[in-house]
DNA sequence: TTTATTAATTGTCACTATTACAATTAATAA
DNA sequence: TTATTAATTGTAATAGTGACAATTAATAAA
């Protein structure tokens, strides 16, 4: 007689139909940079439980939709955006997160150019920006959403060239210095940054200049979009 | 009259209810070290459909836990292992990725001292480690689960010292080079690669050679558990 | 006992990257 | 014309990397 048995066909429906089933949401932690600012976006909640309480943007996962497509779907609905950087940070399981019924969240963090944000959809959906240092207490466990997509961001930036999301087409370096110190919470040495920056070859300098700041003024930067998915094809991995 | 009219407590509880609900289960992609090897762990499937197909290994997430639980809980069950080096890898969520009914997979990928495998459960589940270039095709879309999970222990391997996971407490160098030349897929200066691993204080030597490979022999090196705790600190994140 | 052998380990040196900080530049406004 | 100031470039000491040569420590053959 054999120690291990194998289940029949029946045995194996039954596996599946025996299991609990779960709904599945979709919670996105979106960044953006203004006003020398890293912030993100959060919707004041119009729903009970937990009415006029401040949370990120989410929704559940459609039947006929991938959590990626759900949380893309979600993103255009709430900005107008279409095909921004979304990536998965983790999934949010604990069994009673959610107090009215058991609820799997899929966390994305997205980056935005908050200039491309359609401001008519602020008032829609009751968002607003808050500055990275200033998140209200949210519902659930979206605080520590927040908390792992900042870490992630942090390290993500180390070795991607991923901030550039979040800028403008036209663009100096010491914006791009200011943001990468926000979101690495540092100060760098402007020289060293700005020669470090420029011998990447990613960056394309324009004849304009950005006379804001300074009375010298700062050059404006594109991206040069080649040598940018060449660098992603050899890091992107994740 | 206002354009949004915010839903009521009734509105909101049907949104919940009228969401479709979801099995969801983890598949955990293992990897281990032995015999100059990187190597996976596959489970021929007893089961129907796709019977005596290789799969990775998994199981539904029950109703009263975490999906990491339910991963840590499918690894004591399969390797008799606890507190194995557990991260997530992806979610995977294509509607029609498991022909029964829609079945979320949460992916995890492992990290495991072969030898401390229970052997015995390789007959009672009828497992086998595979030399990660002889993978054979596995059921649904477990081969892509496999070759993200490359990719993530790849690029992981280069930031943080996971490596030693798949070692025995006791480990030479020329081991731990052979180890990241598999996980890498390159090789290198075996001078300057010892040299490196030694100089970052994560190693202490012992007195002890390993003979079996070469007339002087290896010393054999053991983790300075303080200074790998320590760099976990700085680099943890993900 | 001596010598040949071989993987493991250490040495060397040219080259590149990093860092701190000093000097210069390009505009503006007094 | 000059003072001002952020932006940019220069410089030099230091640290890290990589290719390759030399040495070492054991074993086994002569």
């Amino acid at each position: 007689m054999p120690i291990f048995v194998f289940p029949t066909i029946c045995d194996y429906m039954k596996e599946y139909v025996n299991q609990p089933h779960y709904l599945v949401a979709v919670d996105c932690i979106v960044f953006g940079f203004d006003d020398g600012q890293l912030k993100i976006l959060l919707v004041k909640r119009g729903l009970e439980p937990e009415i006029n309480k401040w949370s990120l943007m989410g929704g559940f996962v459609g039947a006929e939709e991938t959590p990626d497509e759900a949380a893309n779907r979600v993103l255009k609905k709430l900005t107008g955006l279409e095909g921004v950087y979304l990536e998965l940070l983790n999934i949010y399981g604990e069994p009673d997160r959610d107090p009215i019924e058991r609820t799997l969240s899929v966390g994305y963090f997205a980056l935005i150019d908050i200039h491309k944000y359609e401001t008519q959809l602020i008032d829609n959906y009751h968002a607003e920006w808050f500055p990275i240092n200033e998140i209200p207490k949210l519902i659930f466990d979206h605080n520590r959403m927040v908390a792992e997509a900042r870490k992630k961001l942090k390290f993500k930036a180390s070795l991607h060239p991923i901030l550039f999301e979040m800028l403008p087409k036209k663009f100096t370096i010491p914006q791009l210095q200011t943001l990468f110190e926000q979101v690495n919470d540092t100060k760098m040495d402007t020289g060293n940054f700005s020669r470090k920056v420029t011998s990447t070859g990613l960056l394309i300098r324009l004849e304009e200049k950005d006379k804001s700041n300074s009375k010298k003024g700062a050059y404006y930067f594109k991206l040069n979009k080649k040598s940018y998915a060449e660098s992603f094809n050899d890091l992107l991995s994740l």
